[in-house]
DNA sequence: AGCTATATAGACAGGTCTGTATATTTAACG
DNA sequence: CGTTAAATATACAGACCTGTCTATATAGCT
């Protein structure tokens, strides 16, 4: 939609940033590449010179949110606490923040594994596997760290209380599944 | 596939039958009007004559499903269990009943909302809404007989395990997160 | 046997999608 | 200023989609 600048790489992040946009708002599959130019303001040789094909796109969207995502999650459970046990429960705090945004609309990872859940070897399908693989290995170190007996199932029991989590307040578009999924949590940790 | 019968409403119930297996396995964006008819092994023509048109196909497929599952759950608790409190839990063992079929493929209501999640005025969006809200009361019912001080909110935190454990499994293609979800549910009510 | 309702195959209209080709314009730079 | 590289608009191929139309065949029923 902007004139985007001439420095090398600026037009393709561009892109990149409408389509991700798009794509999580709409939904991969509902988002062709012409709408993508058009709210890009790009023509569509431009397009196909910075991206090989809609596909690896996708991919590469997965991919910068994968990062963008997991290194948000890390700052803000450490900008909420300190201790870790206050950092594993903090992860739901996390979320609440999340949550709260209006423009909340489902976890991305779990939206694109659904949608391409009849073409796993799409690229974007695998990285949004390798995604949740990454996701819970961060909260299995912040388990060791608070010293629990198996940090391995504990952090398989909180992964399933995220994904709960997440798609709860997809659907009710409310915070209230934060707080639930915390409440849950922290009866977890007492237990130890 | 097979030819069908005759008799009145027959075919109508076989084309649904086949669109819904086809629907459950690949996703509805995913499967398209010619692959429904060469698959039931009906013409086109007839397939329009019995359904107004795919969209509302799908709505069908959604509220049969509901049935379906829902009978299916209650059905199941009752065969597991006979206390109020161990069939609250049995809601868990059932879900891992589930979680064996190797053609588990995730939860279709779940599914049906993230693939329509740009368009929830599709009949099938809210059929799969009042789906999970009839899970919910059906959750709370049974948290009421065991006499929980707060069935609704302890229905919401069992709900948020299920949708969990549904999304899980639906990755991992594995029964794990039942026996997960369940552990969870156990301590929740230990609490009480 | 003959009438009627329904099923059939197949073409087709009008729309969408991804990706490519072409021809023109713009911008950078020596 | 003049050359070169990149972005532009636009058209298009080929595939797929939903839904309609037509003309033929089949089945049940009296």
């Amino acid at each position: 939609m902007k004139p985007h600048n001439t420095q090398k790489g600026t037009a393709r992040e561009h892109i990149l940033a409408v389509a991700s946009e798009l794509f999580y708002k709409q939904g991969i599959r509902s988002v062709g590449v012409d709408t993508i130019v058009a709210e890009a303001g790009v023509a569509k040789m431009s397009f196909y010179n910075h991206f090989k094909s809609k596909d690896l796109l996708v991919e590469e969207y997965i991919r910068r949110r994968d990062g963008w995502w997991r290194n948000w999650l890390q700052t803000t459970v450490e900008r909420l606490a300190t201790s870790p046990r206050e950092q594993a429960l903090a992860i739901f705090d996390a979320l609440g923040e999340r949550f709260n945004n209006p423009a909340y609309r489902g976890c991305a990872f779990i939206n694109v594994l659904t949608e391409l859940g009849n073409e796993p070897e799409h690229p974007a399908y695998q990285a949004a596997l390798e995604h949740k693989q990454q996701v819970l290995a961060y909260i299995q170190g912040l388990l060791e760290a608070v010293g629990v007996a198996d940090p391995p199932h504990l952090a398989r029991q909180f992964m399933l209380l995220l994904d709960g989590a997440l798609v709860t307040a997809g659907r009710e578009g409310t915070t209230e599944a934060a707080g639930l999924a915390r409440q849950i949590a922290t009866q977890l940790l007492e237990k130890e």
